[in-house]
DNA sequence: TGTGACTGCCC
DNA sequence: ATTCTGC
DNA sequence: GCAGAATGGGCAGTCACA
């Protein structure tokens, strides 16, 4: 806990300097008041002038009418796309309910960090009386900050133009300087959910960042941060620490609805920042405080980020409260949305990264392209999208971007040690053959790979260590072992790099590689070395840097040398991962058998020389993933019955999202809850399945079902189809029934990784695999033999 | 002090 | 994690 | 093939509340 600031942790300050001038948390630019016209201020310190409504809704109507036709003039029509298509809205219920005050919950401390140049004296709820005189007087106001609003929609798509037809000043509706309106984020988003083409999504989101760089640059990380979805630097660990129950309750609150009523509205639209804009225009006869600002905004996540201890669950509501009551029009939809870290409009970071490279050719002062580029504009993408790879900072690159240009980026910002980097990643690949035939002549390496959590230890000069988990999350306090080990078995010659390697759970007596599962109950916080149940061993398989030198760029087969000349092994401990370097079919198939064997999930493919550099967070061609369950008619598959599902989000709304599985126990003629399943639908077979199931829905789960009482699928189903499920591997699990009491006496089995493979139109719901089979199965896993044999067979190169 | 709901993060 | 889909 | 968006099991940590 505690961790907040995007860049300023003292650890990391060291390679943040710079960028604290622009960190959007220390504000060093003077703030700009919201023009006269834009504030309701003069009315609101008449305390009755809090009565004034917020909901001319003719006026509304009015404005959403234009607003639609407007789009329509632009774009054919926004095709069958389900979010897009979405059925009418529940008209919601009890519009006359006054908004509960809410209160700003900021203490004297946490106001220092707000940007406070927009805040609102937040108003006090007000009984529904009113005046007619003073609620025509507000809607005047109001209807100046609508016009104004009018303005900002009717061009707003213009960020749609190409870009070299847009001119950065012709949508801003504020002044140079001024504070951006989160209004022209929200119209954004609401423009790009409407497109499918990421082309013209990079368009306008390069036209968002330019208007916000003609017009206030200091607002530049915002956005970005806005645009990216989020609030910090991943590796910096600031999490909001919301979800939906919270979000539920605030909307509830700030709307004056009932929780119950906002779950069943969202099981109908799908969608929480739906719900959230079918309720607002609904209720609030209050006059709204101003107008939001992104940064604004902003601060608030941070500040929600940062409540934690007693009574925190109610600051993180009222701050969420209060941006609600300040939203307008689309607002509300995307706070929500951006709060649930869902924006759903087919916008996410590499096409923000993109738009941002794009975006600064056009305001590039600093220098021009180097002379033989073809696309500018591609090349600007590419060496963001690299950039960024190598140090995922935007308050770093954005900066940069700024005073220095893209051109310059490569030098202006590079390959840190502290900052951690995208693991480089693998592709699924179906068999032996595949992989020798997409590496034909090349040379390349099979290695294991490990069932544990991926880890990138960076090792500094000073002798500190940090590791960092796959998703650039901080782990260093959950690994002091690890520390300890890195410290103890590096090399003299090693003094600073960074590792790229598995932590895998291991029995040092039984000197054995431990499941998944017994790694992930390790404690996270924290952690004092005494205390660790346990233990670790590292399996390095890659390393980035070394003595001052990044090595991503070398081929693997000289990264491979620097690890192996850098370490000492030790068995349980640190070892290299198990490696062999064939192309012979036969070989790596005997190979794959082996890794399995030795507790790994399969191997990992890698070419040696050629297209063989290290590409951070790129799924690449280069590594390729070789799992027992990826191949057909290999691997564990079930025939289980879907009794229940869940109504499904966003693109899945209207159609069932996922289902409940249970297999059979003939026994007792159970149906025995194993597992829910979400992934291996077609679109077509996920509808299909969702109709035919519907008219097998019944009110309550059979007596025969037998599950936990956690789980509470949305519908339950008469026990009617089979399907084939695959999975990686079955799990004793907390919640789930199957084979209830033959491995364990009162823990079932569940899962892991399950999909739908096909519809067993063949077979009747008696006919699903069997509990007794799901146990055969569970046993058959190798690591649950009570008694393993010793089984350390070391391959080595 | 214990429990359960919720959240985030591993896979 | 796995999988599907529009571009 | 990329990028995005659906969805899985299951763990520790946190917080509200009994």
């Amino acid at each position: 806990m505690l961790r907040l600031r995007p860049c300023v942790s003292i650890r990391n300050i060291y390679f943040t300097r710079r960028s604290k001038l622009l960190s959007p948390l220390i504000p060093s630019l003077p703030f700009f008041k919201s023009p006269s016209f834009l504030r309701t201020h003069t009315l609101s310190l008449n305390p009755i002038s809090s009565m004034s409504s917020s909901r001319p809704s003719a006026f509304d109507a009015l404005m959403s009418n234009a607003r639609a036709s407007a789009k329509k003039k632009t774009q054919p029509q926004p095709k069958s796309n389900s979010p897009k298509k979405r059925k009418t809205l529940d008209h919601p219920q009890n519009p006359d309910k006054t908004l509960n005050s809410v209160q700003s919950p900021q203490t004297d401390e946490s106001k220092k960090l707000i940007n406070t140049s927009d805040s609102s004296n937040e108003p006090k709820s007000e009984p529904n009386s009113r005046s007619d005189s003073l609620l025509k007087v507000n809607q005047s106001k109001k209807l100046r900050v609508e016009d104004k609003n009018a303005g900002l929609k009717s061009k707003i798509v213009l960020l749609k133009k190409k870009a070299g037809d847009f001119k950065p000043e012709m949508v801003a509706n504020w002044e140079k300087g001024e504070r951006v309106p989160f209004i022209f984020v929200s119209l954004a988003f609401d423009l790009i959910a409407n497109e499918s083409g990421r082309i013209v999504i990079t368009d306008i989101v390069c036209n968002v960042l330019r208007t916000v760089m003609d017009t206030t640059p200091e607002d530049l990380v915002v956005v970005v941060y806005l645009l990216a979805n989020k609030v910090a630097p991943a590796h910096e660990g600031v999490e909001l620490g919301i979800g939906e129950a919270l979000i539920i309750k605030a909307l509830a609150e700030a709307c004056g609805r009932t929780e119950k009523e906002v779950k069943k509205q969202y099981k109908d639209l799908g969608d929480l920042g739906l719900v959230a804009k079918a309720s607002r225009s609904s209720q609030s006869m209050m006059r709204k405080p101003d107008p939001l600002t992104i940064t604004k905004v902003f601060n608030t996540f941070q500040q929600i980020a940062k409540e934690s201890g007693k009574d925190s669950q109610d600051k993180k509501k009222n701050h969420i409260k209060a941006l609600l009551v300040a939203a307008t029009d689309c607002e509300p939809q995307y706070l929500i949305r951006l709060l649930q870290t869902k924006l759903r409009i087919g916008l996410a970071e590499q096409t923000l990264l993109a738009a941002l490279g794009q975006a600064a050719v056009y305001t590039e002062e600093h220098s021009t392209p180097p002379p033989h580029i073809q696309s500018p504009l591609e090349e600007a993408a590419k060496i963001v999208k690299q950039v960024y790879s190598v140090l995922p900072v935007y308050d770093k690159i954005v900066p940069a971007l700024l005073s220095d240009g893209v051109w310059n980026l490569p030098k202006t910002c590079s390959f840190t040690p502290g900052v951690p980097v995208g693991p480089m990643l693998a592709k699924p690949t179906k068999g032996v053959s595949e992989i020798v035939t997409k590496f034909q002549d090349m040379e390349f390496t099979c290695e294991y790979k490990y069932d544990g959590e991926r880890a990138q230890i960076h090792y500094l000069e000073n002798g500190s260590v940090e590791i960092y988990s796959r998703n650039a999350e901080r782990n260093t306090g959950k690994f002091p072992d690890v520390v300890a080990v890195i410290s103890r078995l590096k090399r003299p010659s090693a003094s600073s790099f960074i590792l790229d390697c598995e932590l895998v759970a291991y029995d040092r007596e039984k000197k054995k590689i431990l499941p998944f599962q017994i790694l992930s109950t390790r404690a996270r916080k924290n952690v004092v070395m005494n205390d660790i149940k346990v233990n670790v061993c590292i399996y390095a398989f890659d390393m980035l840097y070394l003595n001052d030198q990044p090595l991503i760029q070398e081929e693997l087969k000289v990264r491979r040398e620097h690890l192996y000349s850098s370490f000492q092994e030790e068995p349980g401990c640190f070892q290299f991962a198990t490696a062999i370097t064939s192309n012979d079919l036969e070989e790596i198939q005997k190979f794959l058998d082996a890794a399995v064997d030795a507790s790994c999930e399969g191997l990992i493919i890698k070419t040696m020389n050629k297209d063989a550099t290290y590409e951070p967070s790129r799924r690449s061609h280069n590594w390729l993933k070789l799992k027992k369950d990826y191949m057909e008619n290999i691997g564990d598959s079930l025939d289980l019955v879907p009794i229940g599902a869940f109504h499904g989000r966003g693109k899945r709304t209207g159609v069932y999202g996922a289902f409940l599985l249970a297999c059979y126990n003939s026994n007792n003629e159970e149906f025995q809850s194993i597992c829910k399943i979400g992934t291996g639908f077609s679109e077509q077979v996920l509808e299909e399945r969702s109709d035919s199931l519907r008219s097998q829905v019944i009110p309550k789960p059979k007596s025969y079902y037998r599950f936990g009482d956690t789980i509470k699928p949305d519908v339950w189903f008469e026990p009617k189809e089979v399907w084939e499920v695959k999975a990686a591997d079955l799990t004793i699990s907390p919640v789930h029934r199957a084979a209830i009491g033959e491995v364990d006496p009162d823990k079932g089995i569940s899962l892991r990784f399950p999909r739908l493979v096909r519809v067993r139109e063949d077979k009747s719901p008696e006919q699903a695999s069997s509990s007794e089979q799901v146990a055969e199965m569970y046993n058959a896993q190798k690591h649950n033999h009570p008694n393993n044999q010793d089984d350390n067979d070391d391959v080595d190169n």
